[in-house]
DNA sequence: GAATTCACTCTACAACCGTGGAGCGAACAG
DNA sequence: CTGTTCGCTCCACGGTTGTAGAGTGAATTC
């Protein structure tokens, strides 16, 4: 048997609640899109309760898109295996959440920029090259337009496909991009 | 001298002026977020204006990314080159529309797509492999990934660089994941 | 010169937005 | 059992949006 509940629990059982239901908003219709009504429908709440609990929109949507902590771990992918695979099945809701809003919202472009930014910082120090550091940057931005096409434009060839047949011939093209040094 | 302009040259001449300042804004802000009132300021004209021209806000959004004639041409263009060069330098107002609002847009989602999916599909037929029409959506995806990340987001490492020095790189990189035939 | 067209502005409306404050009712503390 | 906390809902406000219709004055036509 379950304990019953206490109100604490309950509360951030809500609040847990509007959060999903905002990076599900946010994910389909970006943050100018979304709307707090809507967000508190989608949660089964009143629009005030979402105010409530995060004080503004902005301050919500700063929430929704912190990414999941096992995503930005300090452990740098040294396979593009991993990040290729997140981004290639489905994304994390406050990923799909930031991407959505990326060209739309400064904040969220920011946000982007910071991350692909990191994560070209990342590779680069991979490869000993003089142009390292462009060479990843046209990588992590080729991944994005690869993860744009497939899981927002619905592009066919892309996201019709098995995320593998994809990886195969990605892999070794990046590869050849920025060769591991050594 | 130049003659007086008539009463339709000038009404012409006023809806390019609206409609040059709806791309401006759709570019700047996306559909959603771009307003009749901003773009009729931007003109220097009444709001009321710019439907009694265009119909509505959809309306005016259809025709503002309507790719200019060059750019749709049929001529495929046979090397990359051409394509990079655009993408890379200055972004048409109608392009950058269009990408700007492409998210967030269905409507821009579903031309966007259209407008990939015609460039991969002149891709591949360059190509005898069997796997020719994922390895083109793969390169135009990758083609829209840098543009993002160099015109919208401002990725450092692409967007303060010499368009040219990205094209040395890219396009010998592009041929080795979608080798031309023969 | 008078009559008419019409490019353009003014005003208004209904819908929607983010947000704040008052109030209700059930879970808690004593 | 009584008093209090507080998670939650209701209602309201000011502002912005897309859009429609009436009005105005200058260019056009006869």
């Amino acid at each position: 048997m379950e304990s019953a509940p206490s109100r604490d629990e309950r509360r951030a059982a809500t609040a847990a609640r509007i959060l999903e239901a905002a990076q599900a908003e946010f994910g389909d219709r970006g943050v100018e899109g979304a709307t707090i009504r809507g967000i508190a429908r989608r949660a089964g709440v009143d629009p005030s309760l979402v105010l409530q609990h995060y004080g503004s929109k902005k301050g919500l949507f700063e929430v929704a898109v912190r990414p999941e902590p096992d995503l930005t771990a300090a452990d740098v992918p040294r396979h593009l295996g991993e990040v290729l695979e997140i981004r290639m099945r489905e994304l994390p809701p406050a990923t799909r959440a930031l991407l959505r809003s990326m060209l739309t919202s400064p904040d969220a472009a920011d946000a982007m920029r910071e991350y692909l930014q990191e994560r070209a910082d990342d590779l680069a120090r991979t490869s000993a090259r003089a142009d390292a550091d462009l060479r990843a940057a046209m990588l992590v931005s080729s991944i994005l337009g690869l993860t744009i096409a497939r899981h927002f434009l619905d592009l066919p060839a892309l996201s019709d496909l098995d995320p593998a047949a994809i990886e195969a011939i990605a892999e070794p093209w990046y590869a050849a991009l920025l060769p591991p040094a050594g």
